[in-house]
DNA sequence: GGCCAGGACACCA
DNA sequence: TGGTGTCATGGC
């Protein structure tokens, strides 16, 4: 068992399954994606319930929205008139890719206009089961706190712990989970 | 009452 | 490529 797997043995005994991504559907986790760039995940939650009590939390319905209207109700989570434009492009892709009945590449999400590497990883694992793993600025303080990896680009740390890990999808779920609890700690 | 969160992008040198 | 400014609300 190398460094990383007994690390994240012990975190999960600390913490306990995070169980990751809190969401009721699939296109609710590419919503709660795009909402929780640099933002509290408590205000995401706020936006969340807001789409949902104006029963918007579905592709069409956030395309046919006014601008207006849904800055409004994603308000809670910042950055409220930047993420309703760029989460009414990233609708359209979802929409297209769901149209044609395959999976999305990650170089297809990071064309979207405010979708970064970490989005569109969060997008391919939590959303689409894909083996991706996804790097944030706790897991890079994570791998110096226990010297794990000292890289600079986030595609570096993304590929370490690839190659690092089993190539699981409920391991890469979980052990992203745990390493942004530790943060919170921290 | 300030600090910062589960980033991304534009612009500059 | 590296550094900095901008976007913005709400929790603690």
């Amino acid at each position: 068992m190398n460094k990383f797997h007994s690390i994240y043995k012990s975190l999960l005994s600390e913490f306990g399954p995070q169980q990751w991504w809190p969401a009721d559907s699939q296109y609710e986790v590419v919503v709660g994606a795009l909402l929780t760039q640099n933002t509290n995940w408590k205000n995401v939650e706020k936006a969340i319930a807001n789409l949902k009590k104006a029963k918007a939390l579905a592709p069409q319905k956030i395309l046919r929205l006014e601008k207006s209207e849904l800055e409004q109700l994603i308000k809670p989570s910042g950055f409220y008139r930047q993420k309703a434009a760029r989460l009414k492009l990233l609708t359209e892709k979802f929409i297209e890719i769901k149209r044609r009945n395959a999976l999305p590449s990650r170089e297809e999400l990071l064309s979207v206009k405010g979708v970064g590497k970490e989005t569109a990883d969060s997008i391919l694992l939590y959303a689409f089961d894909l083996p991706y793993f996804v790097i944030d600025s706790y897991t890079k303080r994570f791998c110096a706190h226990h010297k794990l990896f000292n890289g600079k680009e986030y595609d570096d740390y993304r590929e370490f712990f690839e190659s690092s890990l089993p190539r699981s999808v409920p391991l890469y779920k979980e052990y992203h989970a745990l390493i942004v609890e530790w943060g919170k700690t921290i």
